[in-house]
DNA sequence: TTGCTTACTTAACGCTGTTAAGTCTGGAGT
DNA sequence: ACTCCAGACTTAACAGCGTTAAGTAAGCAA
């Protein structure tokens, strides 16, 4: 019984590593079942005796994606922990790295269609809002302490999670102009999303005006 | 000849609006050659006769949404000719209305998978970059009548093209937590967005800092 | 030795994009 | 009027897809 389970959890893991590194090699678009069982060595039918269909693999992977982003968003709110607009800054980079450092969870995490997503289990999707919340957390603790200003720090986080998102997506669909630098690219969506959450320190140059 | 030209354009253009509707009804993951073929009274083969491939057929519905998008923002433009501020917000407002409207455009033009992506020729997304430069025209006028403080109106464009685009894809998700009202969400990633762009008028109330 | 469980495979179904070959029709040329 | 050809379209097929049902081989308990 042990021995079996034991068995078990190392072709699950086998199965789910090898699938990572083929989405690395091949994207997901050309990802099979069948290509899979080659890299591992068994027939296509026993992935199904670890997963029940292809989705939930996938999903499987997902859920392990979003806690590995977890960990990273964590561990960075943490080095920053006395410093609330260094951290929300810091954040925003590393939701930028996460993408462009791991490209095969991100595909298969943020940008699978929008058929796709909605087969994402909702109730597995609800533990991975925690990544938003270290946001919302965040604004929240800005703006208490005044050195943010945020209306509604649930909607500012959404809108920052957006900008984040769509920034990885252009840079993951090679049509950005080759003229705009990559490093100036993520600095500018970087500023350009929280610059407007910033309260002006005294003396600042430049004013705001309510958009 | 002409008779001939007649009917193949015919069937073209019912290939192409067919494919679009079947992308509104039943979106790109289940559209399948033989679908659309079943849908015009075809054969799947005769669709060849048109396109090259499902990806050239893909690819000018990409084009003629590309056009079409090109169309909606230049109209925006031209009712916002005497106010740059306004004109930018209103071509933010349309990038993210027209993704709204036409979900079916929306995927296929920025929803691809990135392998799907890079087979779209290079050639024909040059003439799709039209649309990236209403807004860098726009921002460069601004910047000329300093209005607008954009160091790069380039880089500034693709920035703010890229949070548009994560807005647009993440209400497409229905991964929105749902205690964010919809309407509440788009205009704070347009404010967002523009906010750092837009020089204070005289007396503003709120600084900001360079991030 | 029998029989059961577990881990796995083979064969098959209906689907996919795509190619090659065949059919049918209408009109031009003689 | 008959032949021939070009064009528009179809059928059949291939390899691959996700998935299911049925089968097999090994190990172990009784």
């Amino acid at each position: 019984m042990e021995e079996k389970q034991r068995m078990n959890g190392d072709l699950r893991r086998r199965i789910l590593d090898t699938t990572r590194h083929l989405l690395v090699s091949e994207g997901y678009n050309s990802l099979s079942m069948r290509k899979i069982a080659r890299a591992i060595g068994y027939s296509a039918t026993s992935i199904y005796l670890h997963f029940e269909s292809k989705d939930a693999l996938v999903h499987a992977l997902i859920e392990e994606g979003m806690a590995q982003k977890y960990e990273t968003l964590r561990s960075i709110a943490e080095a920053h922990r006395e410093d609330v607009i260094a951290r929300l800054k810091a954040l925003c980079r590393g939701y930028i790295d996460f993408g462009i450092d791991n490209p095969e969870y991100y595909e298969i995490m943020y940008m699978l269609h929008p058929e796709q997503m909605a087969r994402f289990p909702a109730e597995k999707y609800r533990r991975a809002r925690r990544n938003l919340e270290v946001i919302v957390d965040t604004l929240r603790e800005g703006a208490e302490g005044k050195l943010l200003y945020v209306e509604d720090p649930l909607v500012a986080a959404s809108a920052i999670w957006a900008a984040l998102h769509g920034a990885v997506s252009l840079l993951f669909s090679r049509r950005m102009d080759v003229r705009v630098d990559r490093e100036a690219f993520i600095d500018t969506v970087i500023s350009q999303t929280l610059r407007s959450y910033i309260v002006a320190p005294e003396g600042a140059d430049a004013g705001v005006s309510t958009v």
